[in-house]
DNA sequence: AGCACGCCGACT
DNA sequence: GTCGGCGTGCTC
């Protein structure tokens, strides 16, 4: 980027804290001009210059002051808002992570600093050429009207870029500068609510910071609802981000805010081009992006003057930052509208119990959707216990499945088989030494991907080709496949039904997002008749003519022991099962599983979604679990495993007391991951102890040298 | 994060 | 004899 340097003249030098995108986090530096906190700065590091920001701390006055240099100057014309710096220093101290590392996400595409590249336009001179040839009569009669950008000219004159560059070089046309065009006026779309509809609307907004929960099932039309606060928004002229937990759904939501605001809302997420991204992020800056869907580091964005935040689907795990600085978008969305003082939204069919509970204890407002928008019923679920109605040996469709298929085939519909496992067999074995395929550099089996004739790891993306011979005893037809995964249940599917059309839709389809929107759309119109699907069908989409939903093992998540594991589980069963009947009535879904008693089961057979919450509510009181008492992990790793393991146990050892406890140190979930052993430290703490400084205190005791590392998670995704 | 300095293996 | 691997250390 161009720094806009200003020429400080020579006057009293006054010392100011600067904060550095990266570890380094804060240094001192003087100025001989007086900045303001927000301030973006260029400032001399070793023997290069970078750009910082102008922090609220008080400067450091015990340097030195023959080690400080002085700030080169102002390093672009956009500001960080006072919230978005308090944003910053809180979410670095509340995940114990450096300010410089949050700073930089706040910077990732900060190219945006710089002024936008100034729009320019071709004009004729005046200057008349020897010749009107065809070509230039078309390029001066596009130009009737006045100046066009390049592109337009090119497009409407129908001309040659050689014949335009010509004209140019002549001096017969000129670029000249023009203001940019006005942005297009919106035309919305008026939307019809319902009486419930415009009374919840009218709940989601107000003066400052509020947080409410938008609760409704499968097509009670929350998104309309939340419509509503955007458009209070919008009206107040102010920016609105609404945060989508994966990248699949925003395309849906950007075409239904695109109809309603008539206005095309800018997307945020790590697929689109850099270019893009840097656009978006300066027009965020300086608040002309007013509406920005993204996925979770959209909540990094800049914004000039957000207004609102709405979080869609917040019960969803994807929500959790897992790699660098650990967090979890929607909690953190809470504490950015708490900086902005603003309203903030969160939508669920299924919220999470935590959010569930934050309502219980009045910290957050609930406005609950009672009934479908469309009138049409819930879908009627049943089980198939899978102890007395098992599928045949080595094939994963029960009877009643089976026939439930074949009935929504008859009757013209759609059918939907849900296994939340991609790739062909999560498992291989050899039947002759027994001989099992591991990943080498995790803890994890590799999973079968027939498809593309490979094994592949799902944690570190490791693969290698599928041999056709067992690596350990040599023999030969020896592998066989244990368990499901889509690609095998589509191969069932082919075979019980030969005729009907079938799609896989999973989220690592060959061919990207570009093949799944395609393969969307012919499910979505109709052109498919049996779909086989992992997680990513269960979220947002619409399919009209799909009527029966199978899930093929509904125990898959129930099985790890993780407390956490039932609420999952039961959001997920309900989003899924929810896809069938949301057009036409008579919508129904049958769960396999070997544990038909299991709450979660029981309560999505009752349709009793109150009594589950009811129940986890309890046992997270009952267990010290979260939100009643507060948890943070410590994940000790190292390339050597005796290595990872002492320096836990050194943790341990020095554990602090004062209310607070230490579980461990146990081997990781993963115990290998990427090649490093992990050893992991659950935190227990009260409500109301200070966590972070707690275990600041703690983790200073025992330092970390070599390549051995420390992760801490505040609010960990995983109980155990 | 960069970029320096610094100490041990395979090559023009 | 050098080129170059990335471990440790420093930057206001």
């Amino acid at each position: 980027m161009t720094p806009l340097y200003r020429i400080a003249p020579a006057m009293t030098a006054a010392r100011i804290s600067v904060l550095l995108p990266h570890r380094l986090g804060l240094l001192t530096y003087v100025a001989d001009e007086p900045y303001a906190p927000g301030d973006v700065v260029a400032v001399p590091l070793g023997a290069r210059t970078v750009v910082g920001v102008v922090w609220d701390d008080a400067p450091d006055a015990t340097i030195d002051a023959a080690r400080l240099k002085p700030v080169k100057g102002l390093a672009s014309r956009i500001r960080l808002t006072h919230e978005m710096r308090a944003f910053v220093d809180f979410l670095a101290r509340y995940t114990m992570s450096e300010r410089g590392a949050v700073l930089k996400m706040v910077l990732r595409n900060g190219e945006g600093l710089a002024d936008p590249p100034p729009l320019t336009a071709l004009a004729l001179t005046g200057t008349e050429p020897d010749r009107w040839t065809p070509a230039r009569q078309k390029v001066r009669d596009a130009l009737g009207e006045g100046p066009l950008p390049r592109r337009d000219l090119t497009a409407r004159s129908g001309a040659s870029a050689a014949v335009i560059t010509g004209l140019l070089k002549a001096g017969i046309l000129a670029e000249i500068e023009v203001a940019p065009p006005p942005h297009p006026r919106p035309v919305p779309e008026v939307p019809t609510l319902s009486a419930d509809q415009a009374a919840a609307a009218a709940e989601l907004t107000g003066d400052g910071f509020k947080v409410t929960l938008l609760e409704g099932v499968t097509g009670s039309g929350k998104t309309e609802v939340y419509f509503e606060a955007i458009a209070a928004a919008l009206k107040a002229g102010r920016q609105v981000l609404v945060m989508m937990p994966e990248i699949a759904l925003t395309p849906m939501v950007t075409a239904r805010l695109t109809r309603r605001f008539g206005e095309v809302p800018e997307e945020w997420h790590s697929e689109r081009p850099v270019a893009a991204r840097v656009a978006l992020w300066r027009d965020a800056a300086r608040g002309e992006a007013k509406i920005v869907v993204g996925a979770r580091s959209a909540l990094f964005l800049p914004f000039a003057d957000l207004g609102l935040i709405v979080v869609d689907e917040e019960h969803d795990p994807s929500f959790k930052q897992e790699d660098g600085v650990i967090y979890n978008a929607r909690d953190m969305a809470v504490a950015r509208a708490h900086a902005a003082g603003i309203p903030v939204v969160l939508a669920s069919a299924t919220p999470s119990v935590e959010t569930r509970i934050n309502v219980e204890q009045g910290r957050y407002h609930r406005v609950l959707l009672p009934a479908r928008h469309s009138g049409t019923e819930l879908p009627a679920i049943g089980a198939v216990d899978l102890r007395r109605a098992a599928p045949p040996r080595g094939e994963w469709l029960s009877p009643p499945v089976r026939r439930a298929v074949t009935e929504a085939l008859e009757a013209g519909e759609q059918a939907l088989l849900f296994l939340n496992r991609r790739g062909y067999a999560p498992l291989t074995v050899c039947r002759n030494c027994g001989h099992r395929f591991h990943c080498p550099n995790c803890s994890a089996s590799l999973v079968d991907h027939r498809f593309r004739a490979r094994l592949v790891c799902h944690h570190c993306g490791h693969d290698e080709p599928r041999p056709t011979g067992c690596p350990a005893c040599n023999a030969t037809d020896s592998l066989v496949p244990c368990g499901p995964g889509v690609e095998r249940v589509e191969e069932e599917a082919r075979t019980l039904w030969p005729h009907a059309r079938v799609e896989v839709l999973s989220s690592d389809l060959s061919g990207g997002a570009a093949a799944l929107a395609e393969a969307l759309g012919r499910v979505e119109r109709g052109e498919r008749d049996i779909i086989v699907g992992t997680q990513l069908v269960a979220k947002g989409f619409t399919f009209p003519r799909l009527q029966f939903v199978a899930v093929v093992d509904a125990d898959l998540g129930l099985e790890n022991g993780d407390p956490r594991a039932a609420e999952r589980t039961f959001q997920l069963l309900t989003q899924v099962t929810g896809r069938a009947g949301r057009v036409h009535a008579g919508g129904r879904a049958l769960l396999q599983t070997h544990a038909p008693d299991h709450p979660v089961i029981r309560a999505m057979v009752l349709g009793d979604g109150e009594a589950f919450y009811r129940e986890e509510t309890e046992a997270r009181r009952d267990g010290g679990l979260p939100p009643f008492q507060r948890l943070a992990s410590v994940i000790v790793s190292a390339p050597d495993r005796a290595e990872a393991h002492a320096h836990a146990v050194a943790l341990a050892r020095t554990a602090p007391m004062d209310g607070v406890e230490v579980l461990g140190p146990a081997e990781a979930p993963l115990a290998i991951l990427r090649g490093r052993h992990r050893f992991r430290l659950l935190v227990r703490a009260p409500r109301t102890a200070p966590l972070q400084s707690i275990m600041a205190d703690w983790l200073a005791k025992v330092p970390v040298q070599g390549p051995l590392r420390r992760a801490v998670d505040i609010d960990p995704q995983s109980f155990l």
